[in-house]
DNA sequence: CGGCGCAAAGTGGTTCAGCCACTCGACCAC
DNA sequence: GTGGTCGAGTGGCTGAACCACTTTGCGCCG
């Protein structure tokens, strides 16, 4: 029973409510302009006081699939209750493959928009975080910490907002990624070797060589992490 | 007047209690790991119940902003309070550039991945989203719905759950740039042109051709909505 | 009959008081 | 030290109640 001793959460009772609302949109095929029940007859319904109700459709109105009208009821938004937009991104994880080729495509267009726009500032904190690689590498250390600066500062010379949340929603994911092939015997001084080509290719302003630098990183990286994944459905590239 | 004198929506205390809470945060400068005054404390002072505070607090829990430990606090997990993580994208729509360059990552990448695994149920799909762009085009409209389908019909060929998110995310903004685009006259037809030129690729399972066909028409749409762009901030790549 | 007005019902908004459940630190017993 | 107990602090949840707004429908009047 490795896990048996597993984190032992009780989720909140708003949390619960949510599920059932989704469950009963769904099963009682409600669509958008449909109205929810009262929250009275829903507490009631549900076993639950009214407040916890409220709760969970304010949750639920912020993150727009209801509108509630005072004194005129709730009514669905969107066909379903489900976290398509956003929300989904932080749930499932789990999905290592497809996190691994999302990181691909966007660490690549980062890199090559870094190599077009980064400033004097931005090539600094490059090379302060592959400084900060060494010296943990020297220190015995994976270096971790210094890879990640590392990829963050070239994600903000990019400047790109949008594809810097995209790659905020996988970070989580990729640390395991990143520690994992930081592990590996040798690892941490050839992953340094490659940060210091992507870094040049950056510094002197080349895209192309800055993608094709990026993408070879990250592909050993994935390439070392598939190493021990379960393939239950295969599919991941290698160009 | 139609709609002329509809504002005036106040209520919603938890919202104001949010507001609050915002500017608490920051006038406190308080920090990630921060605790947060205890609900009763805040009830009493804000001048609320605790029901709508808690409401409050359940929505920055939701959000990712705080931790609420049982019988232990409520901690701050950013520095601030403000939508930036994820909630952002959906607000602050008018990040064009990024949102047209995020677009042209995305599917550049969808399409080489579609261009490898797709099905012939995939084919059938996109071929049969250009008859109806076609259909559509003969009947003097847009073709705004066949051209939708078929960038849909790439992305699910793509198999990439993650990638197919973050382009849930911009599906909003691109709409409205695929409507303006394709009310320039002639580009209806050139735009179906393009389409098939990445299906062909995409059905000879060549991810290259496929790739520089989705990213040639993907700037074709950008450049047409830039055209009517406030460059407050230049800087779109053109490769 | 048809429109108008108004009261009642329906429903969300908010509060209040209270009790339960969990955390944490202090203190005590071994 | 280790472990237990206890109490204060704090979040979780409830039920009843009242307020505010919307909808409904009935009855009155023209």
């Amino acid at each position: 029973m490795s896990d048996a001793l597993r984190p032992m959460s009780r989720s909140r009772l708003y949390e619960q409510v949510l599920e059932r609302l989704r469950d009963h949109v769904i099963e009682g095929e409600l669509r958008a302009g449909d109205k929810l029940p009262p929250e009275r007859e829903l507490a009631q319904r549900l076993g639950v006081s009214r407040a916890s109700v409220k709760q969970a459709i304010v949750v639920l109105e912020v993150q727009g699939f209801v509108e509630v009208r005072h004194g005129g009821g709730t009514y669905l938004v969107r066909d379903n209750l489900d976290l398509e937009p956003v929300g989904r991104l932080v749930e499932r994880r789990r999905r290592l493959p497809d996190v691994l080729e999302a990181r691909e495509t966007l660490e690549t267009r980062l890199a090559a928009l870094a190599a077009e726009r980064r400033s004097e500032d931005d090539i600094k904190a490059m090379d302060a975080a592959l400084r900060l690689m060494a010296e943990e590498i020297a220190a015995g250390e994976p270096g971790a910490e210094g890879d990640r600066r590392f990829h963050a500062s070239v994600t903000a010379a990019a400047r790109s907002s949008l594809l810097e949340e995209f790659m905020h929603v996988i970070a989580e994911q990729i640390t395991e990624s990143r520690n994992e092939s930081l592990r590996q015997p040798g690892r941490p001084h050839r992953s340094l070797a490659q940060h210091q080509r992507i870094l040049d290719a950056i510094a002197a302003g080349d895209p192309k060589a800055a993608a094709a630098a990026m993408r070879k990183h990250v592909q050993t990286v994935a390439k070392v992490r598939l190493l021990s994944w379960d393939p239950e459905d295969a599919g991941i590239t290698d160009d």
